[in-house]
DNA sequence: TCGGATGACTTCTCCGACTC
DNA sequence: CGAGTCGGAGAAGTCATCCG
């Protein structure tokens, strides 16, 4: 037990843990089935199925002899297959793609295969070999084979082993938790997704809820509306919708939809939610399961590895970090301090800091384990199941210096959200670029008081904020841009901000319809801009200053790290609206502390 | 809407060219 | 000569919203 096992000879990373698409269970016992030999499925698959789907050239073959193998076990390759460009016009290339119909062709794609996969293994039904990164049947697959009699409804068979290996995944205990045990019983996919996996991270972003309830609420008319509705979803969203939709068909949660209120400038603005849910009677039964309430025996959790982190180019030191953390803490059943743990990680050549420790255990928390936090150090309450922690290539092995600036960041947050370290992923990410926007503006507003709010959509910025309880009130315009080797504020952005300023002094409806300068406070004449990206090279300060010379307003560059130490300056007092706008818009980079 | 579907982006792998 | 490195191209992997 415990023990980090070393893999030796090629070892592909892959990601496990965590699934993105599928909720159909039928499709799910059909992919595990393709893993027992004995099943209807399997003899339809390689007698023929395979045979009539898969193309020669598209190697037919090698399917039925990867299926002909004894012991049976797949390789990962053979199961997904490949993608084609265009995805529309994809051939059939993979066992699990040939296992379940698509939506609009008789196999499904080698994301939504991968994905099945995934399922399969999270919940326990394969298990994975790293030497042959090749999958075969568990005790607990065959039994959910067994148990299929024929009808494309699950039976009460099938249902009891579906239950029993949902419990056993974390996230869905996770989910449950939430919505047995918050105050509010009755959580939408985005509350949901705010509080599950490692928050705040590459991989697992969230829209917050209160953005979305704003955009629907200044939508200008009912496609914009339903187009939010319908689109706007974050990873880790729909990875709360995939669970609860899961929990919602084996009757342990029910969906809702919700009323969601937020407040608008004075104004209360409600809209209706549909992917909400509230946890059942079954739910509160299986729950007790769980967490080993009454006279049941916890049930143990299955963990992964490939869980802990899903992307990024340090995700393998994330992964093994996070692991031996985990693993340190189910060593007993004592209290355990941050410090200690720190050690442990050093002898393991992992040299991390407290504030890193503790934030990768309340992942841990949020993720769906039983950990007792305390002011000094924590205390496990839960079991698992051994877990393999592979030796990646040593290439691999390594901090990014993403998470170094983070981690450094993270020291001087003790006000704000450590959710709001996202941000340094998020603005080096572009095709992260709209959630960049989003959260940039969320942290001035929910974290620092101001007012204001993200705009997005063409011919307008990005976002705006203002003051209403000085003396002096003012304005701020703002800018955002997600690069990943850093922003050179080009000429064309440099031109699109002056028009801004041009088109907020003037007012016209008639040179802007959206008339977006109408979200600024009624008494607010003194104005600013302000760009915010990862960080800025090249002649930056130079357009900044074209920009203040052209239009008479003064406004600044600010990095991301700069932008969250101004926020904890802000919200923990030291720093004054006033002051900041006294210091800030100097026409140049602002920089309000150096770090040690 | 639900249950995948899609193009885009990042990272890995391969392989010949080139260097020391 | 040969081991090591570089770098460009294509393949593999993984989203983050999108959408029929």
């Amino acid at each position: 037990m415990n023990k980090i096992e070393i893999i030796h000879g090629n070892y592909t990373p892959r990601t496990f843990g965590w699934i993105q698409d599928p909720s159909n269970f039928r499709s799910l016992c059909d992919v595990v089935a393709v893993f027992d030999c004995n099943s209807k499925k399997y003899k339809e698959l390689s007698g023929s199925v395979i045979p009539q789907l898969v193309s020669e050239e598209d190697g037919r073959k090698e399917l039925i002899n990867a299926l002909n193998k004894r012991p049976l076990a797949i390789a990962y390759s053979k199961l997904v297959g490949t993608s084609f460009f265009p995805r529309a016009s994809a051939r059939c290339n993979g066992i699990i793609q040939a296992a379940v119909k698509g939506q609009s062709r008789p196999f499904i794609g080698d994301w939504p295969a991968d994905n099945f996969l995934r399922w399969a293994h999270a919940l326990g039904f394969i298990r994975y070999d790293y030497e042959s990164d090749s999958f075969s049947i568990t005790p607990e697959g065959k039994r959910l084979s067994k148990a299929y009699a024929g009808n494309s409804d699950l039976n009460d068979k099938e249902k009891a082993v579906l239950i029993d290996a949902v419990l056993a995944y974390p996230p869905a205990c996770r989910i449950l938790n939430l919505l047995a045990h918050t105050d509010d019983t009755h959580l939408t996919k985005f509350e949901l997704g705010s509080r599950l996996g490692f928050v705040g991270e590459d991989g697992f972003t969230s829209l917050g809820q209160k953005t979305i309830v704003k955009a629907i609420a200044l939508a200008k008319d009912a496609y914009e509306r339903n187009n939010i509705i319908q689109n706007r979803e974050a990873s880790a969203d729909k990875y709360a919708r995939m669970i609860a939709k899961w929990l919602q068909k084996l009757g342990l949660v029910e969906q809702k939809p919700k009323k969601v209120a937020v407040d608008l400038a004075g104004e209360t603005f409600s809209c209706s939610i549909p992917q909400a849910y509230v946890i059942t009677n079954a739910g509160r039964i299986a729950l007790g399961r769980v967490n080993g309430r009454s006279r049941h025996k916890r049930i143990a959790k299955n963990v992964f590895y490939e869980m802990m982190a899903t992307k990024g180019s340090d995700r393998e030191y994330i992964r093994t970090r996070r692991s031996y953390i985990l693993k340190f803490l189910t060593r007993g059943s004592d209290k355990i301090s941050y410090s200690s743990i720190v050690q442990r990680l050093s002898c393991e050549k992992l040299n991390e800091t407290i504030q890193t420790v503790k934030d990768d255990i309340i992942g841990l928390c949020n993720i769906g384990l039983s950990i007792q936090i305390y002011e000094d150090g924590c205390k496990w309450s839960d079991r698992i199941n051994d877990f393999v922690v592979p030796q990646p290539p040593d290439a691999n092995f390594k901090k990014s210096q993403l998470t170094g600036i983070k981690e450094q960041i993270r020291a001087h947050l003790a006000n704000v959200s450590h959710d709001y370290l996202t941000l340094i992923d998020l603005a080096y990410d572009s095709r992260q670029n709209a959630l960049f926007e989003v959260k940039a503006v969320e942290l001035l507003t929910e974290e620092c008081n101001f007012c204001g709010q993200h705009m997005g959509g063409s011919r307008k910025p990005d976002g705006i904020i203002f003051t209403d309880s000085l003396d002096k009130n003012f304005g701020v315009i703002i800018d955002t841009k997600a690069y990943k080797d850093g922003y050179n504020l080009p000429i064309s952005q440099a031109d699109e901000m002056s028009r801004y300023i041009d088109e907020n002094k003037k007012r016209s409806d008639v040179i802007n319809p959206s008339q977006w300068w109408k979200k600024f406070g009624d008494d607010i004449d003194l104005f600013f801009f302000m760009f915010v990206s990862g960080h800025f090279i090249g002649n930056f300060a130079e357009q900044i200053k074209r920009i203040s010379n052209v239009t008479g307003i003064d406004g600044t560059a600010i990095g991301i790290q700069n932008l969250l130490l101004v926020a904890e300056a802000i919200k923990s007092g030291r720093l004054s609206k006033c002051c900041l706008r006294d210091k800030a818009f100097n026409n140049s980079e602002f920089i309000p502390l150096q770090l040690q």
